[in-house]
DNA sequence: CGTTGGCCCTGATCGC
DNA sequence: TGCGATCAGGGCCAAC
């Protein structure tokens, strides 16, 4: 989806020029605008790499700075330009209304465009970088990049076992190949919290958002607020297995290519269409069982689900 | 430490 | 036509 459509034109592409129209947009950026503008102009994009919503681009390492020359021959200097260098990341969170669209340099502008990047890549030349975000929940940020705690490669996209310290503490995504379902199990059976408020919890699975949880859960017919520790295995099995499911067909039908020059981060807006079992469905009939969806306030979010599916159990 | 509620944001939409 | 109220939700953080 995003992170493909964006790998092909922005490795090894450097980065000629940043515009940043919104601050806040670099709320979890760690200085000001100028600095995170400084630290991007010259550098090299190595890779895009994906993990949940968060999607990040290792950087190769500083530019040379004009102003001190000498410093910059010594040989301690230039050896820990190369561990800062090849340990910084451009990380970009999506919040839910951001968007990284990759563009011609003759398109117009997003009336929402939040920071640009100007990039030159070796294959297809000047491209722009768009950040775009209505709500401004989202940000982009340089980070350093930390040693995976497993040594597994940090997620989708990436050979190194490097992840920034923003994304260190979210959990893996259950379509990553080093993703444990039997510690996802056992986690679960330890928790004293409903099974939709982990399903949203980052810390122990990921890429999962409010519309994916509620369709995967009427799809494993189970309640949102079924206590986790009362999910039996089978039934936790079950729900992962569509969990996995609703996130690869959102991949398959989100994903845009790169011809079209345009890169859609929202990956949910071409699943919205026709494919939608529960979310937003209330007040229609559950194409399962033809009664009606429901919604109920939870976690300031919605929950939809079919109250005759999705009872909560006993056990 | 695990759990929970509240908050951040603004464009689109709705009711009057 | 205008305008205020309401809604949408991922992740973070304070509070319990």
């Amino acid at each position: 989806m995003v992170r493909a459509g964006l790998e092909p034109a922005v490795t090894a592409a450097t980065i000629d020029a940043v515009t940043v129209f919104e601050e806040r947009s670099l709320r979890r950026h760690d200085g000001p605008s100028e600095d995170f503008v400084e630290r991007l102009v010259g550098r090299n994009i190595l890779a895009a790499v994906r993990r949940g919503k968060f999607l990040w681009l290792p950087l190769s390492g500083s530019p040379a700075r004009s102003g001190s020359p000498a410093i910059l021959g010594s040989p301690a200097f230039s050896g820990s330009l190369e561990i800062s260098g090849s340990g910084e990341a451009l990380v970009v969170h999506l919040g839910m209304s951001g968007q990284v669209l990759l563009r011609d340099v003759a398109q117009a502008d997003d009336a929402l465009l939040r920071i640009r990047l100007d990039i030159t890549s070796p294959a297809h030349g000047p491209l722009r970088v768009d950040f775009v975000d209505q709500r401004i929940f989202g940000s982009m940020a340089i980070d350093r990049l930390l040693p995976t705690p497993d040594g597994h490669a940090a997620g989708f996209g990436a050979d190194a076992a490097l992840i920034p310290s923003q994304v260190a503490h979210i959990a893996r995504d259950p379509l990553d190949p080093a993703f444990s379902d039997r510690r996802f199990f056992d986690a679960l059976a330890k928790r004293r919290t409903g099974i939709k408020r982990a399903l949203l919890d980052q810390n122990l699975i990921s890429g999962i958002g409010n519309i994916y949880a509620d369709e995967s859960l009427w799809a494993a017919r189970v309640h949102y607020d079924q206590p986790t520790a009362t999910l039996s295995r089978a039934r936790a099995r079950a729900l992962l297995a569509e969990v996995r499911l609703v996130l690869g067909r959102a991949l398959a039908e989100g994903g845009t290519s790169f011809d079209a020059q345009y890169v859609n981060v929202n990956g949910a807006s071409g699943y919205f269409s026709n494919s939608l079992s529960a979310y937003g469905q209330q007040g229609k009939n559950c194409p399962r069982c033809g009664r009606l969806i429901i919604r109920e306030s939870f976690m300031n979010r919605g929950s939809h689900f079919c109250p005759f599916c999705q009872r909560i159990r006993a056990s």
